[in-house]
DNA sequence: CGACGTGTTGATTCCTGTCAATACTCGTGG
DNA sequence: CCACGAGTATTGACAGGAATCAACACGTCG
């Protein structure tokens, strides 16, 4: 799930990429992507990982918090509870992203595998210590957490000030590339298994799911996409998918 | 300006704040707070100061980024522009917390003083070297950062899921509080001298400066806010306004 | 086959943005 | 000290667009 390819017998199962550390797909850009041979074989050791069908539960809110670690396959969104029984993903985690924070007790928003997921996970404590004692773990993990930071703001952007059809572009967007740099960039398949429920996309956005739904019909019947399955999309027109999304000009 | 106090002559003046490391006033929150006495040494001897008054730009948007450092005193506001020309307020820097990244050459957004304001900068290679040999510096820069991640998603929910009336109580109430925190936690007070303009607010929320002006004159007419001077706010009753902010029961 | 979850489309309402006029604050200079 | 003007805040009238409510289509699962 969740690939860009035409034909997706060729997506690996999950199970093949529970590999040695030096094979891993994510080797070069997740958490680990400084660690000298030695600290590889020492995080070789302390990792454990677990698999998750699409909708379960990872983690909860407010629950113990005992590991943390690199999504290696899948989509999974961090879901912050409302007052009001909804819900809002206020993060999408691709695979290389981080999961989890060393120095809490205890979690502050829930993550949900939003399709097939395997994460590799660490021992928190055991992550912690080894954090310090190998910088080149810390500062990639700085360096990723300054890196989720500001794309986080750039979203606040997306959200606040842009009108639902660009909004509704910027996420197919977003998702686009997401998807391309997890699975490694694929040249002309531009069809995308989108891995969230027109609802889920509402949450993110900050629309309800029958503006997103209109909003995508609109972009189809621009020719801009196209509907190449149940849960598949096909950018047909990515420059007028760019255009629509109304991208900084700066 | 910015301080929480129904006496202003109490209110130091910036250049009073200039003082050795170990009676600075956010010696004890800011990215120097794990540092050992012989660390201090190091950060005291490669700080600079610069004020900055109200309105003026500390920096620019995608410009050289050749200094990092702590807000000390005064509100300062990370500004996204747009392609329409408008900005968006993405972040709120308050004292302590800490501005720029150390390992990027050119800034992704711009930083303007809200308020007069103290910084406390480090030149950016220098400060790059000490993170390496300092892990404290590290470590606490980098639970910095996942605090500022955190505030963005939770600020991701306030923008994105509230009402304007929640929005609006949201706001007064997180500039109290983080204003309370800065200043050193005023008992009864409870007057804001609001260090931004209602299109500055509306930039912050995702409104306009009307919506925002009208919300806030609700909040007076309900006897929840009081007008305290031109620029200052009186939270008359707290508990109405937490009400109104629609805070999460969970 | 039927039931449920999801997606699409339609009709209506209400809120917020927009445009506009007026009041207020503060700094400048006469 | 007052007058003036620029910037900001407040309030009003109005229109547009998204939320809401509702019905129906589609796909998947038992």
């Amino acid at each position: 799930m969740t690939s860009i390819s035409n034909n997706p017998e060729n997506r690996p199962t999950l199970d093949s990429l529970i590999v040695r550390c030096e094979d891993c797909p994510i080797r070069h850009r997740a958490v680990c992507s400084y660690a000298s041979p030695i600290e590889l074989a020492e995080l070789n050791d302390a990792k454990t990982y677990k698999t998750y069908r699409k909708g379960e539960e990872i983690v909860g809110e407010c629950e113990p918090l005992t590991r943390v670690g690199s999504v290696v396959h899948g989509v999974v969104g961090l879901t912050a509870l409302l007052a009001d029984g909804g819900a809002q993903i206020i993060g999408l985690l691709f695979p290389s992203d981080f999961l989890g924070r060393h120095d809490r007790t205890h979690t502050h928003y829930s993550a949900v595998a939003l399709s097939d997921t395997l994460m590799c996970f660490f021992d928190k404590t055991r992550f912690t210590a080894l954090l310090e004692r190998r910088p080149s773990l810390m500062q990639r993990l700085l360096e990723m957490t300054l890196d989720d930071l500001d794309a986080a703001r750039e979203w606040q952007v997306v959200v606040g000030r842009k009108t639902t059809r660009q909004k509704v572009a910027s996420f197919v967007l977003m998702i686009a590339e997401r998807l391309e740099r997890a699975d490694g960039c694929d040249p002309q398949g531009q069809i995308i298994d989108m891995p969230l429920t027109r609802e889920e996309i509402a949450d993110h956005l900050a629309l309800t799911n029958e503006t997103v739904s209109r909003q995508l019909t609109q972009l189809r019947t621009a020719g801009i996409l196209h509907k190449a399955g149940p849960s598949a999309l096909q950018i047909v027109d990515r420059a007028a998918l760019i255009e629509a999304a109304g991208v900084r000009s700066i």
